[in-house]
RNA sequence: GGCGAUGUGGCCGAGUGGUUAGGCAACGGUCUGCAAAACCGUCCACAGCAGUUCGAUUCUGCUCGUCGCCUCCA
């Protein structure tokens, strides 16, 4: 399996630190709005990525750290009257709520960063200790970047350039160098009632915005792991930050391979609540909650994160949700058709063929792309064989579940229709009494009456086939 | 200003120095009482201009467009 690791900007092959396990850490969400679809971008290129490693065989240990405490959450805390932890409490659970409407799978670990902060002052500590870290005027501690000589390394980035660069802000800095970022913010009037006072020889204040995560990662998976992810703007400077905080303090090698996920636009622009194109899950999720006035399935809006490889933009647009949607709806349409199969025509040769296609795809840096379409052609030549013959279509629903493991599009709950309600069913029979006796006329009728109804009828060989049609 | 990415057919999006990506849409056909679904066929793309080459969408240079990072941000 290789990925394209970000530190070292090549592919590489994927070796765990320990033969068979993959200690992951996934940069998540800061709890101060609901999350957008951007960030679900991210969530569900994760999914992918811990879904996969699990279906290679690797046992996954997965920490995704909440973000509870930062500068936003504190205005806007603020700004509601609100104690900052009943303000981000609504936006915690909404989270939760979405990742499952998603079919994101639970991490092992959501630490929150308010619940590490002895672990994060150890560091701070230790980092003034070595005297990588100092004390501003004004009672903040920062980190100094000078006494980290690879700075810069993980975003490519000339820490000397950067400096003099035109759009660094450079008046009113209490710390030696434009590019030192704060480890322990000291208190002031407009932090309110947020600040932490039992650490003496820190002083009243709050954490610094990089460190949780150095102090997290390292509370559950140790000074060391495989993978970080996160998106493409956490770059610099959040993981560069970690990256010198966590091996300054522990001499280790932080993170072998780095993987972030690019960004989600909006019909071609960045998402941005200025541009008036900010979109949520729940935005989607309701008919009124978007320009299109449809509510989707989350499944087809999964689908759509998931369909364009994470290291390339997806352009989200609604009218790929109605192309996802009709995609998704002609593998559901396969799986219906093999569910009721079961004659001796034997697919484990194709399957098999899917299977290794399949794998080398995903194997290579997750190239979702390609290995939809080894999928796509799939569903192709088995609806080819079924026109030519009975097969076994058991095996294929079986295989379509077991590459869902990945996906995790949940499309066999699709295929069971559910009952339907006796009136309904006895159009659909008296239906069929009138196409024996070749009353057409009162055949269609009944077919358009159902259709309203949102159940679509479909007559084949094998007898009449219903489904919900979509909304 | 510095650094970087990208520009593929109606739309979304892979990939390759000379051979079909795939999905959606459209059109024609087969099947069907008619549909739906499915299958077959058509639509033979690669920003522009030069250069390298027997041959470039694929390499090089320039131009134009889009986007990102450098500042909170998935």
């Amino acid at each position: 399996m290789q990925f394209f690791n970000t530190l070292t900007r090549q592919t590489e092959e994927f070796v765990p630190q320990e033969k068979g396990k993959v200690k992951l850490y996934t940069c998540g969400p800061t709890v101060h709005d609901f999350a957008h679809i951007g960030n679900f971008r991210t969530y569900v290129f994760e999914d992918l990525l811990r879904r996969y490693l699990k279906y290679r065989g690797y046992q996954v240990t997965q920490v995704m750290n909440l973000t509870d405490v930062e500068d936003k959450i504190i205005k806007k805390s603020l700004a509601s009257g609100q104690n900052f932890r009943d303000f981000t409490r609504p936006y915690i659970e909404a989270f939760f709520e979405d990742l499952k409407r998603l079919n994101i799978e639970p991490a092992e670990h959501y630490p929150r960063a308010t619940e590490h902060v002895d672990g994060m002052v150890e560091m701070i500590r230790d980092l003034l200790q070595k005297g990588i870290a100092y004390r501003s005027e004004d009672g903040s501690i920062y980190y100094n970047i000078r006494k980290f000589p690879s700075y810069g390394e993980l975003a490519h980035i000339c820490v000397a350039e950067l400096v003099s660069g035109a759009r660094v802000a450079q008046d009113e800095y209490d710390k030696d160098s434009a590019c030192d970022f704060a480890l322990w913010k000291a208190w002031d009037e407009a932090d309110g009632h947020v600040f932490w006072d039992q650490y003496e020889d820190l002083g009243k204040g709050r954490p610094g915005w990089h460190i949780e995560c150095s102090a997290m990662s390292r509370a559950i998976l140790g000074d060391s792991f495989d993978i970080h992810c996160g998106g493409v703007d956490n770059i610099f400077p959040h993981h560069q930050n970690e990256i010198a905080q966590s091996e300054a303090y522990s001499g280790k090698k932080f993170v072998n391979y780095w993987l972030h996920s690019e960004h989600l636009q909006v019909e071609s622009h960045k998402m941005s609540k200025s541009l008036g194109n900010f979109i949520t899950l729940r935005d989607l999720l309701s008919a009124g909650g978007n320009p299109s006035g449809r509510a989707y399935d989350p499944m087809v809006i999964r689908f759509s994160l998931l369909s364009v490889p994470y290291g390339s933009r997806l352009n989200f647009k609604y009218e790929g949700l109605q192309q996802d949607e009709k995609a998704l709806e002609r593998i559901v349409a396969l799986l219906r058709r093999c569910a009721d199969q079961c004659g001796d025509g034997s697919v484990d040769d194709l399957i098999a063929q899917t299977r290794a296609d399949f794998i080398k795809h995903m194997d290579s840096n997750l190239l979702i792309t390609e290995a939809l379409a080894v999928l796509f052609n799939f569903v192709t030549e088995i609806n080819k064989r079924m026109d030519a013959g009975p097969i076994d279509g058991r095996k294929v629903v079986e295989f379509w579940n077991e590459i869902d493991q990945v996906l995790g599009l949940n499309l066999q709950d699709k295929i069971q229709t559910g009952p339907l309600d006796a009136d309904i069913e006895k159009l659909i029979e008296e239906r069929q009494s009138a196409r024996k006796a070749r009353n057409f006329a009162r055949s269609d009728e009944i077919r358009s009456q159902l259709l309203e109804q949102g159940i679509v009828l479909e007559d084949t060989p094998q007898g009449v086939r219903w489904k919900r049609s979509s909304p």
